[in-house]
DNA sequence: GAAATAGTGGACGGTTGCGTTTCTAATCGG
DNA sequence: CCGATTAGAAACGCAACCGTCCACTATTTC
């Protein structure tokens, strides 16, 4: 396992470039981060370990219990600190440039391995306090987002009023969800391009 | 942690009903499969062990490595031999009872303990043994129920012939595991009624 | 009843990880 | 340079679990 110490200088014995060989502070939490959500996508909640945390991130147990006293801790900080943020509602012009829109962010987020480690989170036996965190930071406020697409497109008579619905507006999601998940592997661009053309519009426009 | 020994004699001391104190062979058997499930349920995949099931089952690890060399074979074995066989397509007369046929039953599924058993297994992608009984009993086989029930409505007149393509066949199921997934809670049977009507007829029928 | 099979309970040596402690080294700011 | 802080490494006692082994006992079959 090769500790993630990217930013470290070459640490040649007597160069000239001698950089700092340990980090502190941010940096430090920064990699802590990072390894916990590889940790999380590679060994998935039940079988996450400091250890390993500790091991990948190339820091000692101690600098991570010094910050929190728990895996849980641990994990929920990393997540928090690392989801994205509220997108903004894109304004294409039109339905289908907006729902590409949302449709490639969603998938850039579950193909990286923020997504991984969501899904170890989502398939492990219920735990309300990290649910949360995944469903403020994906699942609600991007319905949100998804919600203000839709309504635009309505006042525009592109949408049938009845698509202003919560499941409508699950639906995209939830079926780049459900590939990820059956096929294991990343959502291609062609996928969220048919989920759109196929299902979403139809629905929406019906 | 009560083990799971039902069927077995009241055990009384000199009391004239003397059944058998040991299960063998399939009756064990049965008793391992449904401990794996519930360990697998509760402590998810990477925190599921041998030691938890035998506690469970009420038997020896011995009884357990007997049969099965290690935990993805348990596992396997389990899930091949509890999950329930291909559903007949339903044949109610409309789309709309057929449809609510196939929800309620993929529900029935998820809200069991299968269900919890087959969320544990979504966290370890890099298993393609595993994920492929689930594909092969859940996903394909109830795709091909929805796909027989949408060509008969297409021929009834009841939906657009581009309806039959796998993403709208598999709508319904990701929005009801979708729902299952970030709840954590069993899906209503209100929930799979909407899910027809708000998604499923207007998509099948737009 | 005897023989064969296998279930039960416990022990075993080994591994991994936990959370804590200790110590030295590195970093930062004055 | 110095002092304060903390990062990194290692050690520690403990717990949980692994996979294996073994003695005893229950069950089934002939």
């Amino acid at each position: 396992m090769l500790p993630l110490r990217a930013g470290l200088g070459t640490g040649c014995p007597g160069g000239g470039d001698a950089l700092s060989t340990r980090r502190r502070g941010g940096v430090l939490e920064s990699a802590i981060f990072t390894a916990t959500l590889h940790e999380l996508a590679t060994a998935g909640y039940g079988a996450f370990s400091i250890e390993g945390v500790a091991a990948t991130a190339g820091t000692g147990k101690s600098a991570i219990y010094r910050r929190w006293a728990s895996k849980d801790e641990l994990i929920a900080a990393a997540l928090d600190a690392t989801l994205p943020s509220l997108p903004e509602a894109p304004d294409t012009g039109s339905l289908r440039g907006d729902l590409l829109v949302i449709m490639r962010a969603l998938g850039r987020l579950i193909n990286s391995e923020c997504g991984s480690a969501m899904r170890a989170i989502l398939s492990n036996p219920a735990d309300a306090e990290k649910l949360a965190v995944i469903k403020e930071r994906v699942m609600v406020r991007r319905r949100q987002t998804m919600l203000d697409v839709v309504r635009r497109a309505v006042a525009r008579g592109e949408a049938r009023p009845d698509a202003v619905c919560r499941r409508v507006l699950e639906t995209g999601p939830a079926l780049a969800m459900h590939r990820y998940l059956s096929t294991g592997r990343p959502v291609s661009d062609a996928e969220l391009i048919a989920i759109v053309d196929e299902i979403l519009l139809p629905l929406i426009r019906a």
